[in-house]
DNA sequence: GTCTATACGATGATAGAC
DNA sequence: GTCTATCATCGTATAGAC
């Protein structure tokens, strides 16, 4: 009898197996001999390997985007309330920061960000879509709310900073684990917390630059 | 007879499907195939699939390194002369200005970015550090030359302010060929220039925020 | 419902004859 | 250098035990 189900022990081999060989270099059997499960539960569970994929992203994007668009929601609301503009620093924040604190605190989120450092910048459709189509909704929701608090930034530069923004957000949770580049000449790095805080600054200021 | 030598028909087949594919994922036979050399050509000319990939980062690197090397150490110059602090958006725009450009001049230059793109973000060394050790001296310079233009910032606050901006550049050159986020509510992408233009912008303000 | 054992067809790697 | 026979492994499907 396991204490795990299986369905959480293949999630989570497959997981760990995903961000650190990428999706197609790894194998059903690959993750069903890590998880200890019988290679055919993968499909009777998830139906099929793409089917797991999306199940990998899901369990974790679901609770976390909902806490960003909870964050999201209560500053705007805060500030319609005050009946001023909401300040670009909380709704990056918003987005930011649930994102940090959710990788320090779950086992295998760290994996999870490399996979979604990986969705990022993949080509394949495969995995790229599976990926984009869980956060676009808020992606959205966060555009706009932008568009809102920078009225005075055209639509499509705010658009092209954000994506900007994306980068710098996927690239830093994606490698905060790892030594930033690992040759001489380079500082220990920073506490995750504080390079939360300093991407929240950096980000802000480049949203916030004059055109 | 071919038109273009074996090597260079390897280099670039192979530099197609790693960024298409992934290295792992990609087979020697599907390199030349796509090459139409014979399986045995690789390991007469680069001795490995390992020393393949080298090369074909090689290839692209040296020479647009050596162009913002040259840019970089002018920008200097001429702020020595004139006894004055080099300007960040001059720094930075030595680093991307010739990426880009050399984005939109080469054929094949899209797929490399790509490469690059999966590079940043790869967990296994093989790839990473091939790429990594070939950047790391240009970007030790270029951290370097913003401490000068940056001395009020702490070393290790412009340390991380560089991988954010490693990370919206990265991101920024491997998606650029591709929609955004493919959904509705996305406006048209802008034109390569603007976008670099944009981007050297962003980042400038980033990394002269006030901490 | 859950899980296991096993099989299938496809694709790709490997090594030896030519 | 090339061709080919052989073998390993892939994702998927199915039959049946608990």
């Amino acid at each position: 009898m396991p204490q795990i189900d299986t369905k959480t022990r293949i999630l989570d081999a497959a997981e760990h197996l995903f961000a650190r060989d990428g999706f197609h270099s790894t194998s059903l059997r690959a993750i069903t001999g890590q998880a200890q499960v019988n290679l055919a539960a993968v499909n009777y569970h998830f139906g099929s390997k793409d089917a797991l994929l999306q199940a990998v992203f899901e369990r974790r994007l679901h609770p976390l985007n909902q806490i960003r668009q909870d964050l999201l929601e209560q500053v705007l609301h805060t500030a319609r309330q005050q009946n001023i503009r909401p300040r670009v620093i909380d709704l990056i924040g918003s987005f930011i920061e649930p994102t940090l604190a959710f990788r320090q605190s779950e086992s295998g989120a760290q994996d999870f960000t490399t996979l979604v450092g990986r969705a990022l910048v993949e080509p394949d459709p495969t995995v790229r879509d599976c990926f984009i189509k869980l956060v676009t909704p808020l992606f959205l929701q966060l555009s706009a709310a932008l568009q809102l608090a920078l009225p005075q930034i055209p639509a499509e530069i705010l658009q092209a900073r954000l994506q900007f923004t994306l980068g710098a957000m996927g690239h830093t949770m994606c490698t905060l684990g790892r030594p930033p580049l690992e040759l001489p000449g380079i500082l220990p790095p920073l506490p995750a917390e504080k390079i939360a805080e300093l991407l929240i600054n950096y980000v802000s200021s480049g949203l916030e630059a004059p055109c």
